[in-house]
DNA sequence: CTGAAAGCGCTTACAG
DNA sequence: CTGAAAGCGCTTACAG
């Protein structure tokens, strides 16, 4: 295939490579229109594909976008990217993806790895509550736009997330809509946290107290988000007295282990208590447990929506800006959640 | 950060470019011990980091293995992209993943602009039954590796996939066992064919032969892989009389399209009539219909799972290898299923 | 033991 | 209008 350089058609068409990479390159005409069709006609033939690697060398771009993300294996992730992608391909870039496992250290290397690689831009979904703040500062001064997405650090750097402090509140007066009668929330979530965490619970305060009501210290479990243990949270909290209770899950990843606790203390949902929570979810089926914990559900229940397409448009065209008008742009912004009920 | 170049640290120690990069590539010794140390411990300091885009050039090796997928958004492939990145990071490689939505003009492209990039080797999970079968030839010829994972093409090319003729038989011994009076197997499957997929069907041809049954050419059931369209399929199987009757899902995918025709025709699985798939699956509850369908399981059906870890790791170690050894290596490798049954 | 020089393939400022 | 030459940063065969 292409190993042809722009030598190789120079050589055949009897021009300089100077001329064969403008005339390829659409540069001002400045040959004969003859030999230009001749050029174009030979690239065309011999599938001329320039070598990113070399132009990348000489351009300091390589046309490629560094995306450093947790995990890869969630719902979450793979769309944003494949969004990223597709607005980003039109225009000649790729994006590299890189996991992190939410491990700080293994998320250094990779940004590393990546700026190391000449990158033109880099995407980044911080680890873990954000622990290499300043190796993010020190990033930030380089000379490649950098942007947070999903999670961010409001004051000094660009990001695109969601509007979490507006989505939880939106949820709750949902939830508070479906059960006239709520007085009190119980809110599940993670125990690593972040601004965009801390944005939920923050959320979930300020709209229990425009109702009069407060958030308990006790109603709050916060815990690592396994199966297992969330289980084990959801049993202090199904032994309790439920009525006018309901139920705030900061992610419905937590939906599972839920489940499988109310399913122990032969609770059924919406039934003995309402839920919302963060984001779609799915069930695995994979035993006679999980087919016993998915019919605690009575109802589906109501899921808060971050806008996946528009947080990765935005991305995008954050991205493709910059490097359009070779500038770092200014860019903080909050995206509306979607309430879907589900009826 | 690290705009430092070879040429700085030189100048900085006194000594030429040719030395500092024969010791920081650990190259046999020729420089004083003391000069040595020296350049090793202002590389650390400056936090040097080759520019790989120019050893790349330079070496014909941009440390990138060119991955290309016909969709990230499944539970399958992140899965397996994450334990081959794992793999082949330890010695420096990077994966760059292309979705090609499973249509075979972008996946050209999507290669293409790989290659271009100079990558090191090239997996492939080919789109549309290998419908670039041609350019899937010339590019086999160029000099890097190239593997194809997951879908495969027995003669020509190199391959890492699941036994799925092995793979179904085991499948359908299971459904046999279950249920000792099944006379009948219902298949059900996507109408965009390549190898993997006649491999399963194939597979249960022999085994129901083995036992003295055969496959209808009307109980092979071949539609798109969209939910709505599997419900219709769903309506001609569910009408019929399933007594003595097995249903073999090509694709678990299949299940919740089954699962919704099975609900409107009062059916229950296993009760009814017993299901097999290859794959795990996930239900997504969004409604209250995906709620009602689920319930439609009275037990967990038993699951063909391919054995992710062991592709994606003989993938990585086939392609390390070729690296290493500077050859392309054969493979053709079909790992066995694993069957899990869930009581 | 050490370094100057050429070269990977593309690009561009500059000289004709 | 056209091309020779220098350079991106790293690497290596070669000359000293």
């Amino acid at each position: 295939m292409s190993n042809i350089r722009l030598k190789d058609i120079a050589k055949k068409v009897g021009v300089s490579t100077t001329a064969v990479c403008n005339v390829l390159n659409s540069k001002p005409i400045r040959i004969r229109e003859e030999k230009r069709k001749e050029i174009l006609k030979l690239a065309e033939k011999l599938n001329y594909k320039p070598d990113i690697i070399a132009s990348g060398l000489k351009n300091k771009s390589t046309k490629s976008i560094g995306v450093v993300i947790p995990d890869i294996r969630t719902l979450f992730f793979p769309e944003i990217i494949l969004t990223i992608e597709k607005n980003i391909r039109k225009r000649g870039y790729h994006t590299i993806i890189c996991n992190t496992e939410d491990n700080p250290e293994l998320e250094k290397e990779q940004i590393e790895n990546l700026l190391a690689r000449r990158i033109d831009a880099l995407v980044i979904v911080p680890a873990d509550g954000m622990k290499n703040l300043k190796f993010f500062r020190s990033i930030n001064k380089e000379s490649i736009p950098i942007l947070f997405m999903d999670r961010y650090n409001y004051d000094e750097f660009n990001f695109v997330a969601t509007d979490n402090v507006n989505g939880a509140i939106k949820g709750l007066k949902t939830l508070l809509q479906t059960n006239k009668d709520l007085k009190r929330i119980i809110y599940l979530g993670d125990n690593r946290r972040n601004q965009s965490l801390d944005d939920r619970l923050e959320g979930i305060k300020k709209e229990l107290s425009s109702n009069g009501l407060t958030l308990a210290n006790k109603d709050i479990f916060l815990c690592r988000q396994e199966r297992k243990i969330i289980e084990t949270a959801g049993y202090k909290i199904f032994s309790q007295d439920l009525h006018n209770a309901g139920i705030f899950l900061e992610s419905n990843r937590c939906l599972p282990g839920l489940l499988d606790a109310a399913r122990k203390f032969n609770k059924k949902i919406p039934d003995d208590v309402h839920v919302i929570g963060f984001d779609k979810f799915e069930f695995e089926i994979c035993s006679a447990e999980d087919l016993a914990s998915i019919k605690v559900l009575t109802k589906a229940i109501p899921i808060i929506h971050q806008d996946i397409r528009g947080i990765s448009k935005a991305v995008a065209e954050y991205i493709l800006a910059c490097l359009e008008k070779h500038e770092k742009l200014e860019i903080k912004l909050k995206l509306p959640v979607k309430i879907e009920i589900n009826d």
